[in-house]
RNA sequence: GCCCGGAUGGUGGAAUCGGUAGACACGCAGGACUUAAAAUCCUGUGACCAUUGCGGUCGUGUGGGUUCAAGUCCCACUCCGGGUACCA
């Protein structure tokens, strides 16, 4: 009876659907531990070698804990949303919802082939109508909250209603944006006088017109509706946040991305810039992805400080040395600055003008690429607030207008930007440095000692910082100031498949769309494109309104559903709440998440986003989602290449390529063994090599070049999971992906060492036969057979607890090698081995206890502890070195003295001969470790 | 440019607290079984020198340092991977 996987697996998985064995139910008698993957995209390619590194991996630990008496939340579900379905719609006219189903179905034959312990009853897709009644209702939520800076919180917009009726806005310290108020002075209907700055009163509250207090609410809710510059890709004709976007191209596609002023829905990320760096401090992440999200935030440290300028405009600058601020020669305002226009002098208006529209012209992308200096002088000047010297304002597109206030006090010896700027336009560039030689570049080391500075001579960047900001404060030109790169996040996509907003318009004011009438569900459209007049694929829809009043068209991002999938996951059918609130405290936070990195600015942040607002109005118990986080590497293909002589026919093997000039040609890799070519297979493979010739080399084999590169179609280096279960068996698999290396780690993929563990799987079953059949002995282990048992015990649970998922599947080859070497065969010592590999190859585990003749499953038999009476061991041989070189070794007594050991070691025969006749200076001996000798 | 990782045999990797470097596996070489092959089993396998046996020297990207002892800690550098950027 030889280790018949095929049959093995086949039962067991038909076993588990049917006794619906991996369902879970809350039990409070039971520590409960969530372990999560991140739920993928259902893309038509199916899932490769890669993919399911992750969720083998997770698998494993969910099966360890639940050996270990938890109760496991281990579930998967859909992405289902998204792009690729929605290209494909456009193309053949399918609806998105059937190209999905049909990906869904295939994901879920390849996953359940691999013998995930998944609770499949708890399945999530983000385009089901049942789910994204739930992502529309939190949006809802997000609509109906402001952040409050006092209590540093979400609240519900209907407090802050309360307070504009009571008070005005007096007291009310809400985060918005800064120069809101400045939209009301440029309106037709004031309703403010012209000194308006941001207060009101109660009265002016209560003068004011429904649409007019809905239009100042917007400016104070979570979720809101602004125009905004975005950034508008037209080949995919919708808008993308700054994470889709990589390297000034759409992240997907590749295409050219331009900035655009829009009216479109937007989340206050940035009111929780600050917790979202600081609440890293609380969970276990992996450091680089914490380090992606704090410079992804950007917090930085500095002043702003206001530069009084000519016609009653004040200058606000953001700069992070404010101690340089005596260096200061001009101004530079990025083209879009709003003071641009009243600042250009009559005989600059030309100049300004053409450089302004040239800009514009531009995406930030050609603005990057192009490392000329450019600007131009508006022709006014600004006074310094602490000299009083009058300093020319300029315009220059180094200044962004989305960073800080879009204007930058210019100070050419302590920044190389603006160095840069100065020597191109022949500005004034003083020296406010002691010690710094200023011909060739600016001096950017906060250490350097200023001087020309009045009080700040002599001091450096870490003493002048505080002294100049009291000044400033002093004069009223300024203060310390935290500034933080990351903006608020666009959330309108002009899309057909994504979430609709429960969203309509009132006499152009949107309405919130009740929770009872939940789901706004997607409408069915001709086509799945834009409309002719640039609408969004919804705006195509027949009968998208509601009581007569339009709905709103665009969609919600990818990002929405994914940010909080993990809790309906806790109470996935419940119609009456997102998740029940003992659901969500029993479960808690994700105890382990594993996925990917790709998601660090994405996705991750998105989640813990969402998680604060929900915690601060008060529906989870909890401010970070996931607790634990582990990062798979990516799995790159190995491909394979074949060598055609030029204008031939004839492939040469690798080693004699050079023999002529050669064409390099992908071979599937179906077709190479060993890096040998399978030359019948490769004849058969395309029509265009059926009549190939072959030069082959000395042992008459063809020799595959080969190179490690992503895995594609194109490149015919796709190895997927279905081939190599049909050959080796899910639980070789499962074993071989986590015996590759450090699941954190990139590697290539490579199906050589795969027969190596499925051997070791076979020699494992084959402990358990005796001729053949099924037999195990129900004498008493050896003291040597049962030290090997908890040895690996040990082991196998230390390295399961540090996330060492490789080194177990060598610690079970060792058992395995030295049980058969022991000819062990005892049920004592394997049915604890059959609890260890249940993990890591469930389906043959089970296997081998129903032989045991155990009626239930292996899954939930207690984790076998290790024993320390079958560790002991007498004596400890120890490596004697002389000098660091270890020369011999002894076996000594384990309690034995450091001074007994040191005796023994000098009384050794070996000992004399090493010392050559000196005298030890120093014997140093470590315990059951190493004795070193020093001469 | 800045920030974060990494570099160990022919290959993937192990070495958890500074304490025997190279576990485990692949590959390769030799052998057993076989008419043969597959499968299986056994032996060897870091490099160099020695080899009749003992053995010896070197060795974890490079150079230096700390230490009785360094793959592991410190300093400088090289290369590779990831993130990010006219961010003031």
């Amino acid at each position: 009876m030889e280790y018949d996987f095929r049959n093995i697996e086949a039962n067991w998985r038909k076993k588990w659907a049917h006794d619906e064995s991996y369902k879970v139910t809350e039990d409070t008698n039971k520590k409960k531990f969530y372990v999560l993957d991140m739920f993928p995209y259902p893309s038509g390619a199916g899932l490769h070698v890669g993919h399911p590194l992750g969720y083998i991996a997770s698998d494993i630990y969910a099966r360890y804990m639940r050996h270990k008496g938890y109760n496991v939340l281990h579930p998967m579900g859909y992405d289902s949303f998204g792009l690729p379905a929605e290209q494909y719609a456009i193309l053949t006219g399918q609806h998105p919802a059937k190209t999905t189903e049909q990906n869904i179905a295939r994901y879920r034959e390849q996953l359940d082939k691999m013998g995930f312990s998944y609770d499949w009853s708890r399945e999530v897709r983000t385009s089901s109508p049942e789910y994204y009644k739930w992502t529309q209702w939190i949006f809802g939520l997000l609509f109906n909250a402001w952040y409050d800076l006092d209590s540093n919180k979400t609240r519900p917009i209907s407090e802050l209603i309360e307070k504009f009726e009571d008070n005005g806005s007096y007291g009310v310290n809400a985060h918005m944006d800064e120069d809101w108020w400045k939209t009301y002075l440029l309106e037709a209907d004031h309703i403010f006088s012209s000194h308006f700055e941001g207060e009101f009163t109660d009265t002016d509250w209560k003068s004011m017109s429904q649409a007019q207090k809905e239009a100042l609410l917007m400016n104070y809710r979570v979720s809101y509706l602004a125009d905004s510059l975005v950034n508008w890709c037209p080949a995919l004709g919708t808008v993308l946040a700054n994470d889709e976007i990589k390297d000034g191209v759409s992240e997907r596609g590749g295409h050219a991305v331009e900035q655009k002023k829009m009216r479109q829905w937007s989340m206050r990320i940035s009111a929780y810039s600050e917790r979202l760096i600081s609440d890293l401090d609380t969970i276990d992440w992996p450091d680089n992805i914490k380090e992606i999200q704090r410079n992804w935030i950007g917090k930085s440290s500095g002043a702003r400080v206001r530069f009084q300028a000519e016609k009653e405009v004040t200058i606000e600058v953001f700069t992070t040395r404010p101690d340089t601020l005596y260096g200061v020669s001009f101004l530079t305002l990025a083209p879009e600055h709003e003071s641009v226009e009243v600042l250009t002098t009559a005989e600059q208006r030309d100049a300004v003008a053409d450089y302004v529209s040239n800009s514009k012209l531009k995406t930030e992308r050609e603005r990057m690429a192009e490392k000329k200096i450019s600007g131009v002088f508006t022709g006014s000047y600004a006074q310094h607030p602490l000299t009083g010297d009058q300093v020319p304002i300029w315009i220059g597109d180094y200044v962004l207008a989305g960073y800080g206030t879009g204007a930058v006090m210019a100070v050419p010896a302590g920044d190389q930007r603006d160095y840069d700027f100065a020597k191109h336009f022949n500005l004034e560039i003083k020296n406010i440095f002691a010690e710094s030689d200023l011909s060739e570049k600016a001096e950017t080391s906060k250490e350097a000692t200023l001087a020309n500075s009045d009080f700040l001579n002599g001091m450096n960047y870490y003493a002048a910082f505080d002294a100049v900001c009291e000044r400033l404060v002093e004069l009223g030109a300024g203060e310390k100031r935290v500034n933080y790169r990351l903006r608020d996040a666009v959330f309108s996509r002009q899309r057909y498949w994504g979430e609709p907003f429960p969203i309509y318009y009132e006499n152009g004011i949107p309405r919130l769309i009740n929770t009872e009438e939940l789901p706004t569900e997607l409408p069915d459209v001709d086509a799945y494109l834009p409309t002719e007049s640039g609408e969004p694929p919804l705006a195509r829809a027949t009968n998208w309104e509601r009581n007569g009043m339009p709905m709103e068209c665009n969609t919600m991002p990818g990002w929405a559903g994914s940010s909080w999938y993990f809790l309906r996951y806790m109470d996935p059918n419940n119609h009456s709440v997102f998740a029940s609130e003992e659901r969500i405290k029993y479960w808690g936070q994700v105890d382990l998440y594993m996925g990917g990195a790709e998601h660090a600015t994405g996705h991750l942040l998105y989640s813990r986003f969402w998680t604060k607002v929900l915690f601060d109005l008060g529906y989870i118990p909890f401010n970070e989602p996931f607790k634990k986080m582990i990062n798979q590497g990516m799995i790159l293909g190995r491909s394979s290449f074949v060598y055609r002589i030029k204008d031939s026919n004839t492939f040469i093997s690798f080693e004699r390529r050079k023999e002529f000039e050669t064409q390099r040609l992908y071979a599937d890799i179906s077709l190479v063994d060993n890096d040998k070519l399978n030359i019948e297979g490769f004849k058969n493979w395309l029509p265009e090599y059926a009549n190939a010739e072959f030069m082959l080399n000395e042992n008459g084999e063809y020799t595959c070049g080969w190179e490690v590169e992503k895995m594609s179609k194109s490149k015919y280096n796709v190895q997927t999971p279905d081939e190599l279960i049909e050959k080796f068996g899910a639980d070789t698999l499962r074993c071989y992906e986590m015996f590759l290396g450090p699941v954190e780690q990139s590697k290539p993929w490579d199906t050589k060492g795969i027969s190596g563990v499925h051997n070791f799987l076979r020699r494992f079953h084959r402990l358990f036969l005796e001729n053949e059949t099924f037999s195990v002995s129900s004498e008493e282990a050896t003291a040597a057979e049962m030290r090997v048992v908890h040895k690996t015990i040990k082991k196998i649970t230390e390295d399961l607890e540090r996330f060492s998922w490789n080194t177990v599947v060598s610690a079970c080859m060792i058992a395995t090698n030295e049980l058969t070497d022991l000819k062990c065969n005892k049920r004592q010592a394997l049915e604890p081995l059959v609890v260890l590999l249940s993990p890591y190859a469930p389906h043959l585990a089970e296997e081998l206890w129903k032989n045991l003749g155990h009626s239930t499953s292996v899954m939930n038999e207690s984790w076998p502890v290790a024993e320390n009476k079958y560790l002991e061991e007498d004596n400890f041989e120890y490596p004697v070195s002389f000098n660091g070189k270890t020369r011999f070794f002894l076996s000594l007594p384990v309690g034995m003295s450091a001074a007994d050991v040191e005796a023994q070691v000098m009384a050794h025969e070996s000992t004399a001969k090493y010392l050559e006749g000196k005298t030890p200076k120093k014997i140093i001996v470590v315990p059951k470790r190493i004795v070193n000798v020093v001469m």
